[in-house]
DNA sequence: ATATTTCTGTGCTGATTGACACATAAATAG
DNA sequence: CTATTTATGTGTCAATCAGCACAGAAATAT
């Protein structure tokens, strides 16, 4: 089936991910539609036309977002032999998500916390879920070296990710407020040891 | 030295507190002066006659939280008797400041990441320092346990101080995101395994 | 070639924004 | 009392916001 009419005449997936840096940088509110003008290379009509309404597209960047970009850290995650060190890549990959050059600092979904749109309840809940989904990942995670016997049995799973969700979420505020990627580098390191003390072949608590 | 013109018809302090609670809640963007109209119980030519303009009222409200909200958190840090102890006292008041009942949840300063202002080159840098400033009240506080002996030579103090910092710009974000007290309060409690492997009395590291 | 469909660019719209002009009210100074 | 000073409330300003109407352009279908 061919197609009808005339055809467009930008790429849609790269004027999304021109949209994503805008809204990465400046965040939702902040964002007008003169700047993603701007910003994605084409009118207004014809991203009304592509994308709906400047809340579709915000929608549509933060899936982008978190397919595109955000995907290195449940990967990273699931890397390495045990939790330990499969979370410690993780942060390892978010610090290098959230520093990257030639691209806003920090993370967009953690950005987009306070830039609610008017009537942000919808979009808003989406990102509430992203960020307390990582908890849920790296619970996952540290379950598993609970049944394989690496961790303690009482080992304080939700607590643990709670923990290591906060420390995630600081560092995208540490990246987005300037800090260099060597400083941020050196939490995963040092977050280890929030883990060690319930391994199994301790017997400390 | 007795008073000229008509007096004001509010009290001021309390007409900052509201707008503080408003941009709390809001941000500054998406707080506008309609909003302060309402929260504050004045109109708008009183708040500019009394404070300026919204960029300057906002960074009065930045002061206010500062002096009168977030003076705990370096209290709390003084208040044991080695760091540990001091770190751990400041999340959990970060935390019962970050959750309390009636009021905005979640840190200003934090909140206020993203709603920058137009012009918010100052302010920005205002809050930066702030945030920032956390970490350096921490390193002072590391400082005088490896000066008092309580802590190991080689302690990497802006390290750990950079770690917690984080953990508390976390546990901002989580109060924001609707975390119940209880939950984010385990989040100090393990965070003390942090810090022993740097215990002067212990030989591992 | 003609009709149909879809995209593009110009330019507008009603609503909302931060900010203030103006006249009036309420206090003190003399 | 009158003059002066400061605060209040009504109403309004230009600027900006998101969104779209409209006409022309560019493709396919028959």
């Amino acid at each position: 089936m061919a197609e009808r009419g005339r055809p467009r005449n930008f790429d849609r997936a790269q004027a999304l991910d021109r949209a994503l840096m805008a809204f990465w940088q400046n965040g939702f509110a902040a964002t007008s539609m003169n700047d993603l003008v701007e910003a994605m290379g084409i009118n207004s009509p014809s991203i009304y036309a592509a994308f709906g309404s400047k809340e579709a597209l915000f929608a549509e960047a933060v899936q982008h977002y978190h397919t595109a970009y955000a995907d290195d850290l449940p990967a990273a995650l699931k890397s390495a032999p045990d939790a330990a060190g499969g979370i410690e890549a993780m942060l390892e990959a978010a610090v290098e998500l959230f520093t990257r050059a030639n691209r806003p600092h920090g993370c967009f979904v953690v950005n987009s916390v306070a830039s609610n749109a008017p009537n942000g309840i919808e979009i808003e809940q989406t990102l509430k879920e992203l960020r307390q989904g990582r908890s849920k990942q790296i619970a996952e995670r540290l379950t598993e070296d609970v049944r394989g016997g690496r961790l303690r049995d009482d080992t304080p799973v939700q607590e643990l990710s709670d923990l290591y969700a906060a420390i995630l979420q600081g560092l995208a505020q540490g990246a987005r407020d300037g800090l260099a990627k060597e400083r941020l580098l050196t939490i995963p390191r040092h977050s280890r040891a929030l883990i060690s003390p319930w391994m199994a072949d301790k017997n400390s608590r």
